[in-house]
RNA sequence: GCCCGGGUGGCGGAACCGGUAGACGCUACGGACUUAAAAUCCGUUCUCCGUAAGGAGGUGAGGGUUCAAAUCCCUCCCCGGGCACCA
């Protein structure tokens, strides 16, 4: 009898039964352990890339094994629908962004549903439609009220000859894409979440969160960039203002030989206005990019501005420089700069003849050369008057403590984190609730007036964004004294949206409030899934506005997501899947011609989840293979005859063995998919196990009914571990195993540990520390004992004879090592 | 430039807390079955020496710690992610 696998009708059949059966829509209970598993939505971008089927799956297979282990699961699916891709499709195809937003998000859940994912599709969540935006614009208005969002001017990337705002993105070796023209900084005014009043928490908070990874945490850390340090005023001859820097290496004031302003700087400014070269200078370095990459790597510039400020200390003059690498608005735009010891003012010193001064001596005593290298290590202070011979802290105190007494300086925490600009100047974004007019000012847009709708019929070009030419958008009355005012007609940042989701899903139906109380079952989320190049911004995005909402009564928890596990990407050739490279492979052909397990089985072989997966249409096939043996494997032992009652006492030395191995198999990949995510290697042990059954069969013709019960076990036990994997193929399995439940209702198997006990071990012989033996000992053997076995082996010895033993190691269950 | 990862056979990877390097799978090669092909099944597959037993080398490079290092420390090289308007 053979019984052909046919992975179409056996996964339509399985998926049938799971919808006809709700399986995977859940209420509140609260008599119930609950399990939020959440995956970072996708946004639409027309058909699901492998990036996406890994990440699901990989979820998917927490979720199923959660609920396999009786929690409460929900797994939720929805849409982070705003988002450039669908300008730039409606501008190349003529499609309004709604249209071919919706059109996408229609065929993407088709294709989800196709690879059997457990998700309560109930609770479905589309950021675009006003049901949803609207919350986060009534939370903006809170957060206005309550002073948590600002308005002032910000730097953009501005394209001189389209006349638009450029995302980083658009903007390629420094020209618009579009375009082609050299983009230019340009400061328009922009809103603000003040992010960083909550800078404290999210750093401190991140040492109590032992479910993220430690490199996610680090960079939130670096991220963030606590320093602890000092402000401090260079006075300027003919200014009513000082110079204020900020620095977190006091102790090397001494040592300042010149300071350097932002083009931007008011200072430079007047400059440039009696002097051609300082303008030009000025006017070249408003014509880069905005990012800091760019910043950062580009030739460091500057000019002398023929100002002086006078040293706070010593009152000698400092000249002050121009420079390309101060940026207005990253503090005061304004730096001291101390070459003998700091790698960037060392640097530009040499470049341009300044003095380097050295002021720290190396603690121990050494010689240094700062003219030759610089030192940048804390030390002891040389050249510094009254603060001769003082190490890092003294110095640090005591320079402080001068200037906080003099009232020109004071100790200062800074943070690198900067507030989120949230302004976008783009049509396909939830509108910014603000109406401008001209004797309120900004005022928020009163709750019964929300949501603020984005229209969307539109007429889209791509220059520009199509509201600021809708009279009948953004025309309108001041909610506060009824004249005639604007609407506001920038967009909000689509982290806005993302930032908050994942709450969302609990009561996706809510119309009154943004959440309510079934918020307070599902919340925080257990464990959250997504890719690394989240780890700072939208992770750091949703912990503040988690706690936003938490300081708005909204939630009661602090963090969003107890446990989160990043994952690697797909590569193909070594490259990111990507449609410029041309190396993309469609989910969708591998589905329709191998079936949804052998594609969601590759992905979760090929490699550990946090690791890039190198894609290999070989591997597919083998994942395919794999489960033809499986599917056959339990029906030939289905063929060979009904199996007898398992009885542990009555088995045979090699019906032993295969137990032990089922029960180690279970052991091992129960901790694997429970504890370690390490689901390559659950897999590999399940492969095992069926290979073990496979020789088990094998070597004899008719194990018995005795034999075929420990088969049966045995089989079981894998239809059980991997139906989180490939849940379609094992559902069928299971029901051919005669077994009239649902599998998705099955608890976990666990093991028997009286299985897996053994008499006698094998253990590794080593002589300085280099493999020469193997023997097998009885399990509960003592020391001398193992070490008298050891030494008899006939290879051991010839290495060991002659010479005397200077030391034993033994390692318990593992190893001998005779050191000679 | 800065922050965070990664680098192990022909390939994807395994080795979990410093204790047998290469599990599992793919590819390739050899064999069985077949008129033939596909599919399937069996075997071999880190390199070098050796008929074998066994030996030597080996985890990006160089150094160090240790009885013992893919694993810990230092220096360096290469690849990837992020750097605040891609999502």
């Amino acid at each position: 009898m053979t019984v052909v696998y046919d992975p179409a009708s056996v996964e339509e059949a399985a998926r049938e039964q799971w919808e006809a059966g709700h399986c995977f829509e859940v209420g509140e209970d609260p008599a119930k352990d609950k399990f939020y598993c959440l995956t970072m939505f996708p946004y639409p971008s027309g058909k699901l890339h492998m990036g996406h089927v890994r990440v699901f799956t990989i979820s998917d297979v927490i979720a199923r094994y959660q609920r396999m282990q009786g929690k409460h699961v929900l797994q939720p699916m929805g849409w982070d629908a705003f988002g450039m891709p669908a300008e730039n499709a409606a501008i190349q195809r003529g499609v309004p962004p709604a249209r071919w937003t919706y059109d996408n998000i229609d065929y993407m859940r088709g294709q989800l549903q196709r690879l059997g994912y457990a998700y309560d599709w109930t609770r479905e969540v589309t950021t675009c439609r006003p049901e949803y935006y609207r919350w986060e614009q009534w939370l903006f208005t809170r957060m206005f009220r309550k002073g948590l969002v600002y308005r002032r001017n910000a730097i953009v990337n501005w394209d001189p000859v389209d006349q638009t705002v450029l995302a980083n993105e658009q903007v390629i070796d420094g020209r618009g894409w579009r375009s082609d023209a050299l983009v230019e900084r340009r400061e328009i005014p922009q809103w603000f979440m003040k992010i960083t009043a909550y800078a404290d928490e999210l750093l401190g908070e991140l040492d109590r969160m032992p479910g993220w990874p430690e490199s996610v945490k680090t960079m939130q850390r670096n991220w963030i960039g606590r320093s602890e340090g000092v402000e401090l005023s260079f006075e300027v001859p003919g200014e009513s203002e000082p110079l204020v820097v900020y620095t977190t290496r006091p102790d090397t004031l001494f040592g300042v030989t010149y300071m350097a302003v932002a083009a931007e700087h008011p200072l430079a400014q007047r400059a440039a206005a009696g002097d051609a070269t300082i303008a030009a200078f000025i006017e070249a370095c408003r014509k880069t990019d905005a990012t800091e990459a760019t910043f950062e790597t580009i030739e460091k510039k500057g000019l002398p501005l023929g100002i002086e400020a006078r040293h706070p200390l010593t009152g000698e003059p400092v000249p002050v420089w121009v420079a390309n690498f101060v940026l207005m608005g990253y503090g005061t735009g304004a730096v001291m700069a101390v070459p003998a010891h700091d790698a960037r003012d060392w640097e530009f010193a040499r470049k341009h003849g300044l003095p380097i001064r050295q002021v720290i001596a190396p603690a121990d005593g050494g010689a240094i050369d700062v003219a030759e290298a610089v030192y940048t290590e804390r030390g002891i202070l040389v050249n510094s008057g009254a603060f001769d011979g003082l190490a890092y802290e003294a110095a640090f105190d005591a320079l402080a403590g001068h200037f906080e007494a003099l009232g020109t300086g004071r100790r200062k925490v800074n943070y690198r984190l900067r507030d989120w600009g949230v302004s976008r100047q783009r049509y396909w974004g939830a509108p910014i609730p603000i109406v401008y007019c001209d004797e309120c000012g900004a005022v928020p847009v009163p709750e019964e007036q929300l949501p603020v709708v984005l229209p969307e019929d539109v007429e889209f070009t791509g220059v520009g964004s199509p509201l600021r030419d809708m009279p009948s958008f953004y025309e309108t009355d001041c909610p506060s004294c009824g004249r005639d005012a604007r609407r506001e007609t920038d967009t909000f940042d689509t982290f806005v949206e993302s930032s908050w989701y994942f709450a969302r899903y609990a009561c996706p139906d809510a119309s009154e409030t943004m959440l309510d109380d079934r918020v307070h079952y599902w919340m925080p989320v257990d464990q959250y899934t997504g890719g690394v190049e989240h780890a700072i911004l939208h992770l750091l995005y949703s912990r503040f506005f988690q706690r936003v909402m938490r300081d708005e009564g909204l939630v009661r928890e602090s963090e969003p997501f107890r446990n989160l596990l990043t994952q690697g990407m797909v590569l193909k050739d070594g490259a990111k899947m990507s449609k410029a490279k041309g190396n993309t492979v469609d989910p969708q052909a591998l589905v329709d011609r191998f079936g949804a397990d052998t594609v969601r089985l590759f992905m979760m072989f090929a490699a550990p989840p946090e690791q890039a997966l190198e894609w290999s249409d070989e591997g597919v096939q083998g994942s395919s293979r794999f489960l033809r043996r499986f599917w056959t494997a339990v029906h030939e032992h289905l063929a060979a005859g009904a199996p007898g009652e398992l009885c542990p006492e009555s088995l045979d030395e090699r019906q032993k063995n295969l137990r032990r191995k089922t029960h180690q198999a279970i052991q091992k990949i129960s901790d694997d998919i429970g504890r370690r995510h390490s689901f390559n290697t659950a897999v590999a042990a399940a492969m095992e196990l069926l290979n073990a059954v496979s020789r088990f069969d094998a070597a004899a013709d008719d194990s018995g009914p005795l034999g075929r019960a420990v088969v049966r076990e045995a089989l079981e036990a894998i239809v059980l571990m991997l139906s989180p994997i490939v849940p379609h193929i094992c559902h069928a399995l299971w029901q051919s195993l005669g077994r009239d439940t649902l599998l998705v209702d099955e608890p976990w198997p666990s093991y028997d540990a009286s299985a897996l006990e053994k008499d006698m071990i094998e253990l590794v012989v080593q002589v300085n520390g280099k493999l020469r033996g193997r023997v097998s000992v009885a399990a509960d053997a003592a020391n001398d004992a193992v070490l008298e076995i050891a030494l008899a082996d006939p290879n051991v010895r010839r290495f060991v004879e002659d010479k005397a033993i200077r030391k034993t190691i033994i390692v318990p269950g593992r190893l001998v090592n005779i050191v000679v």
